[in-house]
DNA sequence: CTGAAAGCGCTAACAA
DNA sequence: TTGTTAGCGCTTTCAG
């Protein structure tokens, strides 16, 4: 900096003052501090100015993995906004406990971001408690955290919605496909389950075990096996939620190849209108990742702007129910409801 | 670090040196300068460790997007092993022209990062001449950067490989479908469209531009659309080479939709080994995303390490052909070569 | 509107 | 092995 002040022919200070867009510089020496600065292809240090400004210009992010639609999408939104506050983004990965384990031990982020959004989906009481120490903002996305910050959609009213539609086409029995994460269920899974039982309750349905099952995503075999379960119960259902388009879509291949006709014999309904839903014209309830980023990045702005901001409000995006032709009324020779 | 130091009774020197893990401190010391520490729950700011070793701690990433199969699963084993070695990761998502301009304008890494690892595919000379500035190890990802640093499959060979597959299965009329992201071709389409030709040259057969087609991955009408371009072709392709899974799934739903049985009307082989391609039970050339991860992370610390390294070593991972079951020999009645 | 000077929190010589 | 001292490159008073 004191280089290009020289070629300048200014102070540091007024260099300073320059490249951080501040008011009180003429319009001449601007210029010329702007040019020397380009000639020597000078960057400001974040580092040198975080140290005596006390903010680092870095918003962390924790997420347990990268290789997600979801996660992807959010932070394809949230990026470019993040860049245009002039933040970085630095992110922490922890696909396995042990990396996870060793990020609340450390919690790296504590003094080398102004904000962290979290992106865990289950975290643990203890493990949100342990980030209330971190002494910054801290945003949940996608799960409510009590009394901290958070964005999400409303899961449990989409997943009563899911259902209902179910419902009224016909069906009394109707499966629930749950995916379990590499960590266990994650947030939303039970709140789509809680979803799922309260349209079931409301329609004077019984709630049957039974009809519960649940794999990992990527379990090519468990998913099957899920599927066979619920075909061979004495009572099998006539439609089936999965709580992920993804899954859903496996779920669709494993029926057809044991020959059951969809929507006629079976029907399925996913959540997230995923781009493989279009593909499978999977009949499915619509959450906007992209929303969520933007959502995630504007609370992030009055959250680090604006002092008298509510820190524990929470945000809930809308979904809605996509009806496609994996979804119909039940055959006419099942199981007639309460007989 | 002071506040420990005095609660440790030591010195600040000593309180680095203890944190920083370097050998010449008691064991005496160590731990009560780490209790400290813990009881004052300390953690060293690296802005301000960075102003005086001049190394950031962070190495940055400029991705396309983060929605991506490939590109999450590279930066999953990637990231935890820069953790491992006390680095941060920082994200640069540009997915759009307008942040990718503003990227390589302000170079925002500059100054920034200790290393700067590229997965944007489809540089121009321009740009990877302008990360030539950068004053810091630049990593292509996926891509052959000449005389740079870089890693990436040998997607020619492959690509010839998955050709030879289906003219040893008896096709002579192959066609090619290449997949356009946000920005054009990436570089590997061109690379596997290379391979396509050189295995046609190899069992002369001649290259027909009618048989390749183009779309954008997320576009779906295109997808159909192309399909519907070689169907109607005057002597139609009995095999389709798609040089991603994700776009051939979508292929395949195209074809089912269109009344073609495969593979016995129709082969279709994919690229990548992504998890739809399992469920497709689609026949592809399998590209390992997380040993590039690690094979990046790897010549990281090489590059950083060791300065007799060779900068502009190139490493190239191994792919393989999965025979699945969406490839099989041509139907009879498709049209002899060379009648 | 601009310059001079102090100091952010740490590490790296150097001394002890 | 430990402590002392001098900056790293910037921003921020405070004068002018």
């Amino acid at each position: 900096m004191v280089d290009v002040a020289q070629l300048a022919g200014v102070s540091p200070s007024t260099v300073s003052r320059t490249l951080r867009g501040l008011t009180n510089v003429t319009p001449d020496v601007r210029a010329r501090v702007e040019q020397a600065a380009r000639e020597l292809n000078f960057a400001v240090s974040r580092q040198a100015a975080s140290l005596v400004t006390g903010k680092t210009g870095a918003v962390a992010v924790l997420v347990p993995t990268l290789n997600s639609w979801f996660i992807g999408t959010v932070l394809d939104n949230l990026g470019p906004m993040l860049r245009a506050a002039g933040m970085e983004l630095v992110v922490y990965v922890t696909p396995n406990m042990a990396e996870r384990a060793s990020f609340f031990e450390r919690l790296p982020a504590r003094r080398n971001a102004d904000a962290l959004l979290v992106f865990s989906f289950d975290l643990t009481d203890e493990e949100a408690t342990r980030l209330d120490d971190l002494e910054m903002p801290v945003i949940y996305v996608s799960q409510h955290a009590k009394g901290r910050a958070s964005v999400y959609v409303d899961d449990v009213d989409a997943s009563r919605k899911g259902t209902q539609h179910l419902i009224n086409l016909g069906h009394r029995r109707i499966a629930f496909f749950q995916t379990i994460g590499p960590s266990g269920f994650v947030f939303s899974t039970h709140e789509r389950l809680t979803g799922y039982r309260q349209a079931l309750a409301e329609a004077d349905l019984a709630f049957d075990e039974e009809l519960v099952v649940a794999s990992s995503a990527d379990d090519e075999r468990g998913i099957v096996e899920a599927v066979g379960q619920l075909l061979t119960l004495r009572e099998p259902p006539t439609a089936i939620f999965v709580d992920q388009d993804q899954v859903a879509v496996s779920v669709l291949w494993s029926l057809r190849r044991a020959g059951i006709e969809i929507p006629n014999h079976m029907s399925v309904l996913g959540f997230d209108d995923h781009e493989t839903a279009r593909w499978a014209d999977l009949t499915t309830i619509a959450q906007q990742p992209a929303d969520i980023g933007r959502a995630v990045g504007e609370l992030y702005q009055t959250l680090v702007n604006d002092p008298e901001a509510d820190r524990e409000q929470h945000i809930v995006l809308p979904t809605r129910l996509i009806p496609r032709n994996t979804t119909a009324p039940p055959p006419r020779d099942a199981p007639a409801p309460g007989v």
